[in-house]
Order: structure tokens, then C-alpha cells, then sequence
DNA sequence: AATATTGATATGTTTTAACACATCATAGAA
DNA sequence: TTCTATGATGTGTTAAAACATATCAATATT
């Protein structure tokens, strides 16, 4: 059903959407095809280490392999490395407002 | 030079020798050829997420994404679940002895 | 010396991710 | 409505992982 972990899809999902990326635009960011992405995120492709970790560069992100029981404190830590912001790169779209203004 | 990280690959081969596990062993517990896990090991290949996971399931590792910012402190977190055991699967060959004894 | 185990390599085949496209429906904005 | 951006999907091609298998040079082990 999904070759990859749920965590690792949901993250990467969820760091994009943070970002404030599209899907083209992480594309044109890591050099991994929008289309792939797409599958990717939608879980349907066992993909590459390399395609991996060229997302998750983009995407402020690193993989890495942990003892299992040293799982739920990494998720903790994850967790609460998540709300707290103090470097969040938004990327403000703010406003195109591109060319002729006359309005 | 390597497709994959130098975290995981280390703990990779720090952990297959931690188990006790020759590269046949854990090839035929993790379902990847042994010439794979050599390469594999050797940094070689550009594999696939799926046989990460395969050859991570049998070592008791996980594999996860994580934010950058909150790189350091989950390998410490790693760094300190290293050296105290308590659940070590040292697996003890324990000298086969098999068969005809006979000398 | 003979045997077995280890990790590294090699070859030939099959499978499939990655790629470059292009298209499509939906949703928002002009 | 028209235009644009989004995510999802499809097709054909290419490069490469995954595979089975075999071999090899070093170490152990007997």
C-alpha cells in the first residue's frame, strides 16, 4: 500500500505546506518531477534514497535511522520542535500583484 | 560519492555488527541479496526506500524524517541510547557444535 | 593442510523508479 | 467567463536498482 513510513510521508506533506510550496515549485526546488511528487505524496512510489533526501533538503528536513527504542523520544522531540517557530521561512507570497495595478 | 547519508550507513553497519549479524545473515533475514547489503554498505548504491525499511526492520532501527533544527538533539538522544544495552540481542552463536564430534 | 566463513565483486536478467512530457478537473482570481 | 495555479494522472523512454548466482581473497576454525 505505501512503501514508505506514514511519518515520514506526513512529514514530508506537512513541511511543504509549511513552507508554503507547491508542489511545482518544491519541483523546481529539488529537481524531483511535480508528477512524481504527487505520487510520492500520495504514497504509491517506492522511491529512491537519493529523491529522499533531495525533498527533504529543500524541505528543512534530514533522514536518519534511530534505535527503536529510542523512537518515542524522537517523536517527542519532534513534536515539540514543530510549534514553536523562531525560524519559520515562510516564503510570504505577499501579494504578486504583478504588471498593470490600475484599479 | 554516496547516495545515502554517512548517519545511516554507519549506524547500518554499527548495528548488523552490534547484532552479531554476518551480511548473509541479515540477507536472509531481510529478504535483500548479500551482494546488495555489500554494496549497500559500501555506499554504492542508490537504493530504494523500501529495502532501507526491509534491512532497518531487522536491525531495530527506524527510519524517520526530522526537522534540521532539531537535528542535535536527537542525536544525542541516539548518541545516549548507544551504550547502555539493557535489551541487547546479542544473539550468541555460542559455538555450533553441530554433528559428529568425533577427535 | 583442509575447511568454512566473511566481505567484496562480477555477470546477466528483470523490474521499475525517474524522467520529460502532456493533459485534466478543480478552485480562485481577474 | 476567462485566466491561472494547483494536484492528480497518463504515456513512452531510459537508467539503474534488484535480483540470482557465482567467484574470490582473506581470515578463522578444525
Amino acid at each position: 500500500m505505501s512503501y514508505i513510513t506514514d511519518q515520514i510521508l506526513e512529514s514530508l506533506r506537512e513541511a511543504r505546506a509549511r513552507k508554503g510550496f507547491s508542489q511545482r515549485e518544491l519541483s523546481a526546488r529539488s529537481g524531483v518531477p511535480q508528477s512524481h511528487i504527487s505520487k510520492i505524496e500520495s504514497g504509491g512510489v517506492d522511491l529512491r534514497v537519493s529523491s529522499l533526501i533531495a525533498l527533504a533538503r529543500v524541505l528543512d528536513l534530514e533522514l536518519f535511522v534511530a534505535p527503536k527504542k529510542s523512537v518515542p523520544a524522537i517523536k517527542s522531540i519532534i513534536r515539540s520542535a514543530k510549534g514553536h517557530d523562531e525560524d519559520e521561512e515562510q516564503v510570504t507570497p505577499a501579494y504578486s500583484l504583478d504588471g498593470d495595478a490600475d484599479e
